[in-house]
RNA sequence: GUCUCAGUAGCUCAGCUGGAUAGAGCAAUGGUCUUCUAAACCAUGGGUCGUGGGUCCGAAUCCCACCUGAGGCACCA
């Protein structure tokens, strides 16, 4: 392959073991434009030990290079500007991606080891929001790009199916609510009652105390109690499921909170088996100070167990039960203290996998700058903007290829597919403030317009009739115009490798948007389907392209139609 | 008060781990469909990279201080 690793291979011999290979594949940058090269190395370090100006070294070092594998080698001031050679580079990197097919860009870092990923994580009784939705896409993107690069990741939902809400939610349900109405819509009633719960306990402090028994009773396995929240259970996880479907998003576990409330005993046992446990305040807590953290809360006053506790057991028992490699929580930012401490308190109870433990933050979605708040009624509904987007895409294909077969199906892909990719697009830390407009976009940055690209793509492709695989075609390109493009998927093995490092799904993201940005340039000004002599290369490239931008959709968790 | 994240074009954001003249999209203006889907392409205008110091041959990028915004800071998750 003609890359990287060449322009390392040929400056290696000439700079006398001044500088080992590792730091030479460091100081190889790409330059901002062609016209300087493929692949750039930087002088400058050089300067001191030859004692010369860097632009004496670049001139002199040119000569040395052995030139054969390159176009050209150029001195450029303090630079030496390395030129592929283009008809060898895409007759090799064609052949390649063709034949690897969905395999392109695989790696093996994982080792097939288990990561478990927790994710999405909806409350029971209370609607999927947009706030969801991020956790949700981010997770399952990273899962798409973790089992590419070789691990097997375990999606878990760790419902938020236990804690004192259900205390208030079943005595909002006793007093304002009744069956019939949580059958005909439960996730907006249930939500109503866990509403009018915070409003009215305003005034009437009482309530607080109605629902902390009510608590105790369900954790006692009170009948009535029990009855109440099982079913609660079911019928919201019941509405969660179609949202998902509507994703294209399946779980492996849907162990939430609830799962673990035989064992925490255990975990509480562990802390005082270590000493670690002290009373402060009434409460049992693990000291943090030597962390330059707050204490964890292990125990309330109530002798009722805390958020921190339950995940302690979830971790050791998916430590046990997956033996992962890793385990990721993509949880928001809000929360990093408290992935801190539990990683903290893990280390202390002598857990050294307790460094396997990775918090993927993620940045607020706000409505008018400030944070949605269940509680006070401030929610956007994920379902409804879905839909809202479907429709959307709906009156976009009425509108621009009215005789599309699959109507209803390709609205659905680009509907959802702009909402997915527009959450994925941006560094996961940064706020976005809600809007629909920006949210369901077609034109532009977006998941539509990658889409979109792939689907010119295919219709070169249908247009041109089959192509057969043959190990001896020539795929040579000489077409100057291709190069960008050539360029760019040479680039995407690197991009998956970094977006699984980083957990990081909008490095894919844009990269899918630079491949399709070089592709269209490309297809604007120059006919693919002419009978010439490079006509199969073209074509490859076509295929090429179209290939590895589903292949980037798809990580993402987005859908590629043929038609759009 | 303290910690975290952010501050780059009118708006939304790129800028990989310090490198060559700071880039996209949207919006604005003008152009391109008898030719592989115009959800596209091309062109033009638009910048004291929050402010002030420092390190370096070289800083939007690293360090320090300050300003602004969002979020967190033990009995919610």
């Amino acid at each position: 392959m003609n890359d990287q690793a060449t322009v390392v291979k040929a400056l290696l011999p000439v700079l006398d073991g001044t500088l080992d290979e590792a730091t030479i594949q460091k100081l190889i940058e790409v330059p901002k434009t062609s016209n300087l090269g493929d692949y750039a190395f930087p002088v400058f370090t050089l300067a001191k030990t030859y004692r010369k100006a860097p632009q004496m070294i670049a001139k002199e070092l040119v000569e040395k290079i052995d030139a054969s594998q390159f176009e050209k080698i150029q001195a450029a001031g303090p630079y030496i500007n390395f030129f592929l050679d283009k008809p060898q580079f895409s007759h090799d990197l064609l052949h390649e991606i063709l034949t690897t097919a969905d395999h392109y860009g695989d790696a093996d870092l994982g080792k097939k080891g288990n990561v478990p990923i927790d994710m999405s994580s909806p409350n029971i009784a209370k609607p999927i929001s947009m706030g969801h939705l991020r956790s949700t896409v981010i997770g399952n993107a990273i899962a798409n790009i973790l089992r590419k690069v070789g691990y097997n990741p375990i999606k878990i939902n760790h419902l938020g199916d236990w804690g004192t809400q259900f205390g208030k939610l079943i005595v909002g349900y006793k007093k304002w609510g009744s069956e019939e109405a949580v059958k005909a819509d439960p996730i907006t009633n249930l939500l109503k009652y866990y509403v009018r719960f915070h409003q009215e306990d305003q005034k009437d402090p009482e309530l607080d105390d109605e629902a902390r028994e009510w608590f105790r009773k369900l954790e006692a396995g009170d009948d009535e109690a029990t009855k109440l929240w099982s079913w609660f259970r079911e019928v919201s996880l019941k509405s969660f499921m179609k949202i998902y479907d509507m994703l294209g998003i399946t779980f492996d576990s849907f162990n939430g909170e609830a799962f673990y409330n035989d064992k925490m005993a255990e975990v509480v046992q562990l802390l005082e088996d270590k000493n670690l446990l002290k009373e402060s305040q009434g409460a049992e807590i693990v000291d943090l100070s030597a962390y330059d953290l707050n204490p964890a809360l292990i125990k309330k006053s109530d002798g009722a167990t805390l958020y921190i506790t339950r995940d302690l057991a979830a971790a050791i028992y998916r430590k046990r039960t997956y033996d992962f490699v890793q385990s990721v929580y993509v949880v928001g930012n809000e929360q990093r203290d408290h992935f801190k401490q539990l990683k903290a308190v893990l280390k202390e109870m002598g857990f050294a996998w307790s460094d396997q433990i990775h918090h993927v933050p993620f940045g607020l979605i706000t409505q008018d700058g400030k944070k949605l708040s269940t509680r006070q009624g401030r929610v956007i509904l994920l379902e409804k903007v879905l839909n809202d987007a479907v429709d959307l895409a709906r009156q976009e294909i009425d509108k621009k290829n009215p005789d599309l077969p699959n109507k209803e199906a390709v609205a659905k892909d680009v509907g959802i597919g702009a909402v997915i990719f527009h959450d994925l697009k941006n560094d996961r830390l940064n706020n976005f403030d809600f809007n629909l407009e920006e949210v369901v976009r077609f034109e532009g940055e977006t998941g539509p317009y990658v889409q979109y690209t792939n689907a010119r793509a295919q219709s070169i492709l249908r247009k041109a009739g089959a192509i057969e695989l043959d190990a001896a075609a020539d795929y040579t390109i000489t077409d100057a115009s291709a190069w960008e493009v050539l360029k760019a998927l040479g680039n995407f093995p690197q991009m998956v490798v970094r977006a699984s490092k980083e957990y990081e799904p909008s490095v894919i993201a844009k990269y899918a948007l630079h491949l399709a940005k070089t592709f269209n340039k490309y297809y604007a000004n120059t006919k693919v389907l002419v009978d010439d002599a490079e006509k199969p290369a073209r074509l490859a490239l076509v295929a090429s392209v179209s290939q590895v931008l589903v292949q980037s959709l798809s990580l993402l968790g987005v859908n590629a139609p043929k038609e759009m």
